[in-house]
DNA sequence: TATTTTCTGTGATAATCATCACAACCGCAT
DNA sequence: ATGCGGTTGTGATGATTATCACAGAAAATA
């Protein structure tokens, strides 16, 4: 696929005339990192736009003893790195790969151009930015209120809205991410993931299959926890 | 003060041109609330930007219980009601005048249209969703990884760095908001809010004067606690 | 000033959950 | 298969902190 073909793909791009994109497309450059690499270390100056291209990433930020804390899983058609280009502050996140992964950079100048020539991108981009904000704010209610079943379960129900497929009123997660990963955006332990988990299948509101979760009746289990 | 003045002190306005800036400010119109009232209510229809003249309000969160989650206060000069004006969806938090308060407000056509007029607006809108995605991400990390000490501290960290006034280092928060308030910042009780205030006194870091709070050190302070 | 309401301080108790420790399991490379 | 690194399940224990209960202080109202 060419580079214009994923961009038609990224929200912030999509309202684009093709002739547009192209030359955007043009300014963009193609890098791969492999699982588990950091694409971008926290404090280090911001100079980058990312689109993702192919697979994911984990936006993180980690204390002083090595605890981390996932903000986010962004996946294909995710772009991240706005941020400091916009308030110029330095980098607030790490991102670190989460499987082999294929981006798209646009450099920081590249990038205000395109704001200054494309006032729709500017929009979009606000658009997209106050959908993140209301997730930000999701979570912290959520890590505010919540016991741990709670929280898992919200946490849960963000994994399937990002990442699920609906059937009849059944979520497929697939591929549910490990349980450490689960317990850092949770706000949580491993351990409790595990027995929380344990606990929803107790209560037959989800299966594990393999590598994935199942839950059986979304609306009802969105009801129950948020 | 004239409504163009006060724009004048709202970032996302400032770069304008006193002729545009007075073109925006006939088509805002001012309201007041007194201390405690609703001035936007969760799920229902934004339709409204609006800009705080004077006094503060809390942007919230309720949960089914009826316990509340403080997301931010804000006080002169901000202003709130862009989110659902800019993707659509309903109001996600509600807004209570923690003071008596004066807005300013326009109406969703004029403020989309200002965005389209002026792409300067545009981009200043960018730069300050960043900043309190920034915020949020923050507010995040502490809520995950903290203990209670530590996330009180934090959130009159944050007070401080938007409410107090600093001297030789030390800071002062005029007008310490409640306990209640602050537990609902910090997630977690007002008792226990009540307890660490006591022990970061008797840590001598901080110290109670009437309805204010000192902090002695502040970048000792801050090292401590993030 | 008197009275009521709201806010704060503090003890006692119980619930939740992190942590430690280790066994079992899975996928993958040899 | 066999072994190995990473992941998951689960018990026991203790620390943290929410909750309840009420007294005292401060602020608002009459």
């Amino acid at each position: 696929m060419s580079t214009a073909q994923h961009l038609r793909n990224v929200p912030i791009f999509s309202d684009l005339k093709d002739n547009d994109l192209n030359i955007i497309a043009e300014k963009m450059v193609s890098r791969s990192y492999e699982k588990g690499k950091m694409i971008l270390l926290e404090e280090s100056q911001g100079e980058t736009f990312f689109i993702i291209k192919k697979g994911a990433v984990k936006v993180t930020r980690q204390s002083d003893d090595g605890r981390e804390v996932i903000l986010a899983i962004l996946g294909e058609s995710d772009f991240f790195g706005e941020m400091s280009l916009l308030d110029g502050e330095g980098r607030s996140a790490n991102i670190v790969s989460n499987e082999n992964a294929e981006v798209l950079t646009l450099s920081r100048s590249d990038f205000l151009d395109c704001l200054e020539t494309y006032p729709k991108i500017a929009i979009a981009l606000l658009e997209e930015l106050a959908i993140r904000l209301r997730k930000s704010d999701q979570h912290i209610e959520s890590l505010s209120l919540s016991d741990s079943e709670h929280r898992i379960a919200i946490t849960l129900i963000r994994f399937a809205q990002e990442l699920g497929t609906i059937r009849k009123g059944e979520v497929t997660i697939k591929n549910l991410p490990f349980q450490q990963d689960i317990a850092n955006m949770a706000g949580t332990s491993r351990e409790t993931v595990s027995r929380t988990i344990k606990l929803l299948e107790e209560k037959n509101l989800v299966k594990k299959d393999k590598k994935d979760l199942i839950i059986y009746n979304f609306d009802e289990f969105r009801q129950l926890f948020s």
